[in-house]
DNA sequence: CGCGGAAATGAAAAATCTTCTCATAGCGCT
DNA sequence: AGCGCTATGAGAAGATTTTTCATTTCCGCG
């Protein structure tokens, strides 16, 4: 019954928030999702539900703390679901690959720094950039341009500095 | 003689570039400035030089270690000479403002949630947003939309979570 | 100091990602 | 079931960044 999580947020019950919703919460494996996996994941299901009102729920969700927007590297915005612990994102620059990590001892110094520089901190963004040393990373040539990456399994993009 | 970094990366000694690298070095106070804040620069300068050259070039500088690109809330991706100390970012949401900092225990952190999470890192990305204290922090109403900022002091945008 | 070729530039078009507009449809309440 | 307000869909519009391609500029060389 996930209408009652979108009533407590405040939100109306319609067919297109439910099916969003129902989407995220469904999704097995990965579930860091941009607005177009969303979109293309109702096509998938049968829904005849805009790119548009997909990211204005988004929008929505996130405003009321039912999902949380990421700005990977990419250019695309991704979303996950909220309501597990506050975690930050290692994304394997090679597959795509996201793993997440807690680290009190990071949210204290950063605290910390906060503070002694005089700021009140809001939120913050943590992400590290590397290669998962996996057997089965889905690794490409190197110099790889900024071709599309392939649908699914990867959004990864050329690594920095 | 700027000339010298130019030759020393590797790339042609052209005007636009020569330019774009002055523009970056002079600038005095909030050195990080995005494509459009260096093109408008150089429009002030008198040089006519292609908002396209301006990305080419940052780009170049990018890759060739001269200048550092980061992805601060609000699309636009914002560049600041390289050279200095490793550093990251805290953001007021309010007025823009940018402080620096480094630390070391979090550097080593990240290190090691990396390395047993199986990852070789290769670049990260570490930014604080929140609100500066300070008097003149340039508070704006809250609930602003999402207007276009004033040209030169900030580039705030609504906060999150 | 002018030549020639390769590389860089400018302008405009295109590509991407996201938001807005507006007419129509749907939800919640009575 | 009916009403009013909000949400939606489709497409246009906006914002940022990249690409295309004809022209210009840089650099090494005579």
């Amino acid at each position: 019954m996930e209408s009652q999580d979108l009533r407590r947020a405040g939100l109306k019950v319609t067919l297109p928030r439910m099916k969003i919703l129902e989407i995220l919460e469904r999704r097995q494996g990965d579930h860091h999702m941009s607005a177009e996996d969303v979109y293309k994941a109702l096509l998938e299901a049968g829904e005849d539900i805009g790119l548009a009102t997909v990211y204005r729920v988004l929008t929505q969700f996130e405003a009321a703390g039912l999902v949380t927007r990421h700005h990977f590297e990419g250019g695309q915005a991704v979303f996950e679901l909220a309501g597990k612990e506050h975690h930050d994102h290692i994304v394997c620059n090679q597959c795509g690959r996201i793993f997440e990590f807690q680290n009190e001892t990071i949210e204290q110094c950063q605290e910390k720094v906060a503070r002694e520089a005089g700021f009140l901190i809001r939120d913050h963004s943590l992400i590290l950039y590397g290669d998962c040393q996996r057997p089965n990373c889905a690794y490409r040539a190197q110099g790889q341009g900024r071709g599309k990456s392939p649908a699914s399994p990867g959004r990864a993009r050329g690594s920095k500095s």
